[in-house]
RNA sequence: GCGGCUGUAGCUCAGUUGGUUAGAGUGCUGGAUUGUGAUUCCAGAUGUCGUGGGUUCGAGUCCCAUCAGCCGCCCCA
């Protein structure tokens, strides 16, 4: 038997429902802030990722799916959708003018990891991007958004994280006081962090190690070493989000993985998502733009997984309910004619009918739509047609009622 | 990429120190007379025991490989 190509799934059912329940809650959301959609294919040439992701990064160095088209260029499964919508932005010469461009999307990635629980090599993504705004109120403003989208969902902020990663400019000199501070109790850092201070110190702040991270006790942190600009910038933002009421947690040890982020960074993690507790992360990333050759434009974004989501919607509230339609069994051919002329009538004014087609016994067709979890079953046999009614069943109760044929729609709406 | 665990019916799982035609619950199919489901009763079908090798008179069971999933790292969503 033939199954789908590891760490890429089917979804379908109960699963499926949570999706587009999600999906749905996105595009009234997000569109009621002011926020346009883009799609942007899943292919790229692999250089996009490789200058905007950073080619020391994880997902660049090991986890992309790239190889080469037919005519020989290197092309990569997007692994992320910020580098895509920056690349669209640039090639159509959105961001000519100083009008903030606030756009938003929603589709697979590709990241060919090691499966767990969460985590598939192909995962859907939401994000929302802010170009041509660098101030800190744009960056509220899209926190607001992703707060009303988790509320529309049922969900509380679970824990907002915050950090400012700094700037290219300031962040040398967090790295030397960094480095002055780990050279003095380096044999209390893990062998990968003795990797990190070469490559990538900032990570260093990440390890995941217990022991690494009570060296770290007293570590310079980057807001320390913040320039005035970003200093104020960071102040205004957490004044803004207390005078909203929006909770936050300052953790000076938050870092990003991608490398493309510059002040603002923060998270949103879950404990009820096992290892793979992220649920959603993003940022500031001014430099991005310029990076992938367009006029230099501020950005702030975010992304939140929709897998991991869904889990976890599931997890709080159970299943998705589905909105069944009501079962239409005729009886008989005079029956299924008439079945299938009311039916056209019904849809046509928008109401969800599923519509017995097979001429079984009644008892079957019962059966089935007990099944398929309608609430009514409109049954419409001989008797019925003579009187121009149809019996109805509610299959919750059992109790059966007799309507005339042309109450149903009226009827039917208010079920 | 590293370490560990698991794989038997659609689903959840039993299966003895290796021993004949591999089991339960649930679900599914048919029936309990005409047009009444879900409940009840009766009957029935489940399957390459993940896959491929090996050991053995004999393998669901032991060994090796491989694939897939899960857990922990790494990383991230």
């Amino acid at each position: 038997m033939s199954s789908s190509v590891k760490g890429m799934r089917d979804l379908w059912g109960e699963e499926l429902r949570w999706f587009r329940r999600i999906e749905e809650t996105v595009h009234r959301v997000f569109g009621a802030h002011g926020y346009r959609e883009i799609r942007t294919p899943i292919l790229e040439y692999t250089e996009v990722f490789r200058r905007s992701v950073g080619d020391s990064s994880d997902i660049v160095s090991k986890e992309m799916y790239e190889f080469l088209d037919k005519g020989g260029r290197s092309v990569t499964m997007r692994p992320e959708n910020t580098a895509g919508v920056v690349r669209a932005m640039v090639e159509h010469k959105l961001l000519v003018n100083n009008d903030p461009q606030l756009l938003y999307y929603m589709g697979p990635m590709f990241r060919y990891e090691r499966m767990q629980a969460g985590r598939y090599r192909q995962f859907w993504q939401i994000g929302a991007e802010s170009f041509g705004v660098a101030s800190p109120e744009s960056e509220v403003e899209s926190l607001a958004m992703l707060l009303d989208f988790l509320q529309g969902l049922g969900l509380k902020f679970l824990s907002l994280s915050l950090n400012s990663v700094g700037t290219p400019a300031s962040r040398p000199d967090f790295n030397a006081a960094f480095r002055a501070f780990f050279d003095g109790r380096a044999d209390r850092f893990c062998e990968d962090c003795h990797r990190r201070i070469e490559t990538n110190p900032m990570r260093i702040l990440d390890c995941k190690n217990p022991g690494c991270q009570a060296a770290l006790e007293g570590h310079p942190t980057m807001v320390e070493f913040l320039d005035d600009a970003s200093r104020a910038h960071h102040a205004r933002l957490k004044e803004l989000l207390a005078a909203l009421g929006i909770p936050f947690i300052e953790n000076p040890r938050l870092v990003r993985g991608l490398d493309y982020y510059t002040r603002t960074a923060f998270e949103v993690l879950s404990s009820d998502l096992g290892a793979q507790s992220a649920l959603l992360g993003g940022g500031r990333y001014d430099g991005l733009v310029k990076q992938l050759g367009g006029p230099d434009t501020p950005a702030f974004g975010w992304a939140i997984g929709l897998d991991r989501l869904a889990m976890l919607l599931k997890q709080l509230h159970g299943e998705a309910l589905s909105e069944p339609p009501a079962l239409l069994i005729p009886l008989g051919e005079a029956a299924s004619a008439k079945a299938l002329q009311l039916a056209r009538q019904w849809w046509a004014l928008g109401l969800s009918v599923q519509l017995e087609t097979r001429g079984c016994p009644l008892k079957k067709a019962l059966a089935s739509a007990n099944r398929l979890g309608v609430s009514l079953a409109l049954i419409l046999g001989d008797g019925e047609l003579e009187k121009g009614t149809i019996s109805v069943k509610h299959l919750d109760t059992g109790e059966q009622e007799e309507w005339a044929l042309e109450d149903v729609a009226t009827k039917l709406r208010k079920v």
